[in-house]
DNA sequence: AAATATTTGTTTGGATACGAACAAAATTTA
DNA sequence: TAAATTTTGTTCGTATCCAAACAAATATTT
């Protein structure tokens, strides 16, 4: 999100070409740190841990997710990968084609489908979640330890209000 | 990021599927909330502002880059949004069919591209800002005003240091 | 039970998204 | 200054990503 400039130099230059506007610049400095922290971590973590993988960000994250439910519904794991399910489907086929998930219909409902993780699928998770969890401690660490869990908070109550806004 | 459960299910879910392994769960929570965080936000914003004026995300992004500097080279405005060069040139197709920018070679340097906002770009952006930032001060809301200060820094900090990890 | 409505995953079409290969321009080296 | 190197934006190939259209299965209504 930020790269010639610092940081700081990029919020001056945004304050300086709103002078005289009424904005919010405490709430706009919140919104577009939350993007840039997401950006920076995600590039990250996508170069350090999952290229050598060959594992897309969103690939990841459904196999979390699949990782974390076991045996879920798609509809499921969409929502809760935060991706539509036409995306999933193609998502899904990928992981398929490198043997990590796999597709079954349900015998309860003929319209919904169970993703599973497969044997390989499963020993990938078990290696890259230590992995992410090492990056994790380190980004973490920027933060005043006795200040972590209460940013956490506020994240959740953001997620939370943005979700909550959209029905 | 997260559907049918709630976020405390969820996190629920993901300690018992890690329990006995020796994982930093308080890092662990500021990471996954950011990614929840910055989702569920970005995806408000798109349906609520981005959507009725047929602008992505990273196109809204560009845009935005464009015009708190101004006249700037393609690698700055990439580097800026946090996306490959590769992928603004596609964005700036678009945007430039959309009649929002322009791009011009430099004078003084052959090998660059100058990319500036037309008129409509500017009015664009104009109207934009004010309704993003309402939309900023409602979603900070749910952090107590005294904390979010606070909660950008700590937001800065992080991107800071993943960017530096990266060299 | 038959007709209607809803739910679900996939396909389609178009816009990101990136790494790698590339050509043009500028800089550095010799 | 000529040759080699570096920098820059574009093209190419492939993989997301989504809304809308779609077909199949289920649920609801009549």
């Amino acid at each position: 999100m930020t790269g010639s400039h610092t940081l700081t130099e990029t919020e001056n230059q945004v304050a300086s070409r709103l002078t005289g506007q009424p904005i919010d610049f405490n709430s706009m400095a919140v919104v577009s740190n939350l993007f840039r922290a997401a950006n920076a971590v995600r590039n990250h973590l996508e170069r350090t841990v999952l290229a050598q993988h060959n594992l897309s960000w969103t690939a990841f994250v459904v196999l979390w997710v699949a990782w974390v439910w076991q045996e879920s519904e798609t509809r499921m794991v969409a929502e809760e990968s935060g991706i539509s399910k036409a995306t999933l489907t193609g998502v899904l086929k990928t992981l398929e084609k490198l043997g990590f998930t796999t597709r079954r219909r349900s015998e309860k409902d003929g319209r919904l489908v169970i993703v599973g993780l497969t044997a390989a699928g499963n020993a990938l998770m078990e290696r890259l979640i230590p992995e992410f969890n090492t990056h994790e401690t380190e980004l973490a660490a920027v933060i005043p330890q006795d200040r972590r869990d209460e940013v956490a908070d506020h994240l959740r109550a953001v997620t939370t209000f943005a979700l909550s806004s959209d029905q």
